[in-house]
DNA sequence: ATGAAAGCGCTAACAC
DNA sequence: GTGTTAGCGCTTTCAT
C-alpha cells in the first residue's frame, strides 16, 4: 500500500527527481546514460506514478471522459473503441451518464467538468447535439470532441460517418433487388444523421424518378418499439411496402417482429434492412441487412484527438471532422420482392 | 478555467479552509450557524471541491473502478446500474479493460491499481474469477467487490444471484409444458455460475426421474457462435430433443438462429430458452424465454459495498452475499411438443 | 468548536 | 543537462 514515489526512484537512480519526471514524460535534454538508469530504476521498483498527484501538480491528468446518456449496443460499441486508445496511449476512461432531459442538466455538467480532472471528454449521441451540454462544456474549458454529430459541425472537432452516402447505398440495393414500394423509418429528429439518412434514401429514389410519399416515410425514435410502431403503420396501408429501411437496427428489430406478428415471412414477403450493424444483427434469423458503422474506429479517433489536444486546438477546416465509411452487410432479411 | 478553491469560499464564509473542509465532509464539531454560512458561501461561488486533490490528500478518491473484459450486453446492464449507483453516492466511474489472456497480466492490473486513485473496483463474470486479477488486487491494497462469481466465495464480498434456483425454474417450465428431451447447453468452465446452472437443471430433472445424459448437454462458452454449434450437435442426434435449455441468451439466439437455418420453427418444432434476459431478448420474434437477473441492482449493490467500504471490512458469514433473486420471463420461444 | 501548518506526489519555473 | 524550489487543492495532524 505504501506505493512507491518517484523521490525513490531518484534515489536509485542517483539523480534528482526532476531528471526522473522528466525520463518519464519523454521530455528532452537528458542524456542517454541517465535515461536508462532512471528507467531501470523505475523498472525494479516497479514505480507507476500516481494520477492524482500528476492532475493537481497541473499537468495533463490522464483521463478522458465518455459522456454517454443510455446504455445501448450503439453506446457499448463505441466505449470500446475508445477504451481501447485509452489502453494504448496511457489513460483512462472515465464514464458518466447524463439525463439530457434533467433540468438541472447544465449545472451538472459544470458540476462534472470542474470536479474531475478530465483532459477532454467524447460525446456521443444525442448528448453530441445538445447545446446545454456544450455550453457547459465551453464554459468550465473543457474540451471535446464529438462523434457524428447533427447539429452544428464547426461547433467542434468531431468525427463524422457518411451516413447520406451509406443510406443511398442501402437504397440502392433495394431499388436494386426490385423494390419499388420502400417505407423508411426515420431516426429522432435533431438526432445524430436522422436526416442525412433519410436525404440518401431520398436520393436512391429519385435516381429512379421515385418519390419518398409521406405514408411511406414514418417517424421513429431509434428504440425498438418505435419501430413495431412505425411497421404498424407501414403495413397497414392499402399499398403496403414490399421493403422497409429502418435508419437503425433496433427499429429494424422491430419492424420484424412486428411483421412477424402479423404473419409476414420475411425476407419474402417483406424485406427488411437496418443501420448500425450492431452485433446482434447477425445473432437473428435472418440475419439483419444492414450497415456497418465503425463505431469503435470512430470512438479510437475521438479518444486520440482527445488526448492528442486536436479538440483545443481551432479548427482546421477540413482535417478536424474525419470522415468514416460505412460498410453494407447483406444478410438474410433482404430479397427481390415476390412476383405479382 | 481558474476553478474557485476551498480558499476561496473560506475567505468568503469568514472561517478558516479546514472549517471548510469539514463541512463538506459532513464532519462532526461545526457550529450550525457556521454551517449554513459555509454552505452558502460555497453555493454562491458554486464551489466544486477537486478530485484529484482530495484523492492526493489521503482520503476517498471518489472513484470506482469497474473492471471489464469484452464488451458485452451483460457488461453493459452491469456498468448501467454501477454508473446509478456512483451518480447517486457521489462518485464516478472509472471503465477498465483487461485482457485475461494476456501473459502480463499481474503487471496490467498492478499498474491500474498503483496508478489510480480508486477506492476499489467492481469485478464482473469473468474477471471476477481469476486469481491473478484477485492477487493483484490484494498485494496492491485495492478493495474488491465481485458481482456472481462462480468460485471462491469466501475470498471478497460479493453479490450473488440464485442461478441453480433459477436454471431449476427454466427446467421445471419445460418439463410441465410436455419436453422430456430437453437439450443444455453450458457456459465456459470455470465461468461464474455455469455449474450452478446445470445443477439446477439436473435438479428439476431428477424430480421426474430424468437425468441428463450425456448427448443432451453440450459444453459452451457463453457467446453467439457455440450456441450455434450446440444446437448444430443435439439436432444432429438420432433422438433429438424437443426444447433446448442455453445457459445464456447469447448461446440461446445462436440456438434458434441454427435451428431456423435447419428448417425449425420455434416453438412449434423446438423450443429454446435462455439466461439473462437482455434487452434484444424481447426483440426478436418470437421472444426469447427467459430468466431475467437484476444485474443493473446488483452491479448497484455493488458499487455501493465498494463505496461504503464494506469490501474492505473482515466478511460477515452471510450478509455479506446478498442473494438477488431472478424472475422468469416467458415469451413466445417456448411451447408444448408437437405431439406424435 | 476552530485554525495553522505540514504535507500527499507530482510538474513547472527557474537556476546552475 | 541537471537540480532546487515552489506550489497544485485538499486533508491531516495538532494546537488552541
Amino acid at each position: 500500500m505504501p506505493s512507491i514515489t518517484i523521490t525513490e526512484v531518484a534515489q536509485l537512480a542517483g539523480v534528482s527527481i526532476k531528471t526522473v519526471s522528466r525520463v518519464l514524460n519523454a521530455e528532452p535534454h537528458v542524456r542517454e546514460e541517465v535515461r536508462q538508469r532512471v528507467f531501470k530504476a523505475a523498472g525494479e521498483l516497479n514505480y507507476r506514478p500516481q494520477v492524482s498527484a500528476r492532475s493537481l501538480a497541473g499537468a495533463r491528468s490522464y483521463i478522458v471522459g465518455f459522456l454517454m446518456t443510455v446504455p445501448s449496443p450503439y453506446a457499448a460499441g463505441a466505449q470500446g473503441g475508445a477504451l481501447d486508445a485509452c489502453r494504448r496511449l496511457g489513460r483512462h476512461l472515465l464514464v458518466e451518464s447524463l439525463d439530457l432531459e434533467a433540468p438541472d442538466l447544465a449545472t451538472e455538467v459544470d458540476a462534472l467538468a470542474s470536479t474531475l480532472p478530465v483532459e477532454g471528454v467524447i460525446l456521443l449521441a444525442p448528448a453530441c447535439d445538445s447545446e446545454v451540454v456544450m455550453d457547459a462544456l465551453d464554459r468550465q474549458g473543457v474540451p471535446y470532441v464529438r462523434i457524428a454529430p447533427a447539429k452544428m459541425p464547426e461547433r467542434s472537432f468531431s468525427v463524422e460517418v457518411d451516413d447520406e452516402q451509406a443510406a443511398y447505398v442501402m437504397t440502392r440495393l433495394l431499388l436494386e433487388l426490385g423494390h419499388r414500394r420502400i417505407g423508411f423509418i426515420r431516426g429522432l429528429e435533431d438526432h445524430s444523421a436522422s436526416t442525412r439518412r433519410l436525404q440518401g434514401f431520398r436520393r436512391g429514389l429519385a435516381e429512379l424518378g421515385l418519390e419518398a410519399r409521406e405514408p411511406l416515410v414514418q417517424p421513429g425514435q431509434f428504440i425498438f418499439a418505435s419501430g413495431q410502431e412505425a411497421a404498424t403503420r407501414l403495413l397497414a396501408s392499402p399499398e403496403p411496402p414490399t421493403a422497409i429501411f429502418a435508419s437503425n437496427d433496433l427499429m429494424a428489430f422491430g419492424v420484424m417482429s412486428k411483421a412477424r406478428e402479423l404473419g409476414y415471412r420475411i425476407p419474402d414477403d417483406l424485406s427488411v434492412s437496418g443501420f448500425d450493424d450492431i452485433p446482434l444483427a447477425g445473432m437473428i434469423w435472418p440475419g439483419l441487412t444492414t450497415m456497418a458503422q465503425p463505431l469503435a474506429e470512430m470512438a479510437f479517433a475521438a479518444a486520440e484527438a482527445v488526448i492528442a489536444g486536436a479538440a483545443r486546438a481551432p479548427l482546421a477546416p477540413s482535417s478536424s471532422h474525419p470522415l468514416f465509411k460505412c460498410r453494407l452487410v447483406v444478410r438474410g432479411s433482404t430479397a427481390p420482392p415476390r412476383t405479382g
